[in-house]
DNA sequence: ACAAGTTATGAATATTAGTTCATAATATGA
DNA sequence: TCATATTATGAACTAATATTCATAACTTGT
């Protein structure tokens, strides 16, 4: 047996994990877990039960290997901007229209992690799905300690950095979302934009602020 | 048997059926539908599986009578506020602050109503429960209408009023769900007093926009 | 106290869906 | 072509749980 054939064969194992890996994320992210069979699963990925438990030990650690990669390739996107060697509002900006790229590549990821038991921003049980979770943690301490020491240079009103960032993220989650549900329904640009103006500088006219 | 004698009865079933839906609330709002078995919200309610089904046709409308009187006592305080006759800003600082009331009174209904299979604002399977949806909707429409003659009136700022709405509905919903999460974070006053000042005049020192 | 009607019970049933495993098919190298 | 190893198959097994229904307990008016 050449080496060739051996990697053939790895490549090939690897793409059939990848199949049954999209065939799930479609299925999951359209009905939710419950709501989707190991049967419906294996047939959408042409493959049979049995093989799907050759490659996962169970429907939820398939689930779990979906979440886990989902949350990952997201955070991939968000961290480093907020890693930046930018301003505190330079940073912000770019955090909101980095959204964008998320909207357009990753659609049904996002609607996995989304969608589910457990729920966005909104988390009903945080025990659920402990990486996704992390993630979303992280981001979420970035963006505070990014408004912390934009308040302390002036640069952002007092006010208290979490409520701040889980306003922001809560808004350009549900935009995100929305995005992904009716995507004829405005340019994701301006509606990123309209996002940052809000944000920024609110939505009342300075006449009447 | 005397009039007084019927009604007892009428009222201790209502009664029961009362604590069906209290034991059924407590426990899909800290599990999901789909973790708790009939027999679970039978011995909470202390009847017997059969019990239930004298009262409901199955789980599933169990649920669904849930989501609707939630979603029904959450739009009985909401609707009135955008129907008042104040001005766009008024209407929209009250909204606001109502989510007081319903932090305070509706902890474990709003559970329910944003956990589950289908999830808050971002509603993956708007199918699952028409009711709950139809008052998302109807908010919404309000919201979106009040924005529209707020900004021809010169009092908003030109932007889409869809767009708006939805904002301001996912950071509402994202601080009402963090306060029946770790309701000791913050006061509630303050949180909703913070979200009007970003939503009406943004998150920049006046210097900096 | 009894008959008639109502409500409660929970063991039995039916169904659904996750998992296993003996078998078949296929690929590989000699 | 054959022996070996790897991978795929799906019917059968199992566990969980939603639902039913014959029976029991209770209420009420006479």
């Amino acid at each position: 047996m050449g080496k060739a054939g051996l990697r053939r064969k790895e490549r090939e194992k690897l793409q059939h994990r990848e199949e049954i890996l999209d065939a799930a994320l479609r299925l999951f992210s359209e009905k939710g877990f419950h709501n989707v069979s190991v049967q419906e699963i294996a047939e959408e990925a042409e493959f049979s039960v049995g093989t799907l438990y050759n490659f996962f030990a169970s429907k939820e650690s398939l689930f779990a290997g979906l979440m886990s990669s989902c949350a990952k390739r997201i955070s991939e996107i968000l961290v480093p901007i907020l890693d930046e060697k930018t301003d505190e509002r330079g940073k912000i900006s770019n955090f909101i229209h980095a959204h964008k790229q998320i909207i357009e590549s990753y659609a049904s990821s996002i609607r996995l992690y989304l969608s589910q038991d457990v729920c966005s921003v909104l988390t009903v049980r945080p025990d659920v799905e402990p990486e996704a979770d992390a993630v979303r943690d992280t981001i979420q301490q970035k963006l505070s300690s990014i408004f912390k020491s934009g308040v302390r240079k002036g640069v952002f009103k007092e006010m208290d950095p979490r409520a701040a960032s889980l306003s922001l993220s809560a808004m350009l989650e549900s935009f995100v979302f929305s995005m992904i549900k009716e995507p004829e329904r405005m340019q994701i640009e301006l509606g990123l934009s309209l996002i940052e103006e809000l944000f920024f500088k609110g939505a009342l006219k300075d006449t009447e602020a």
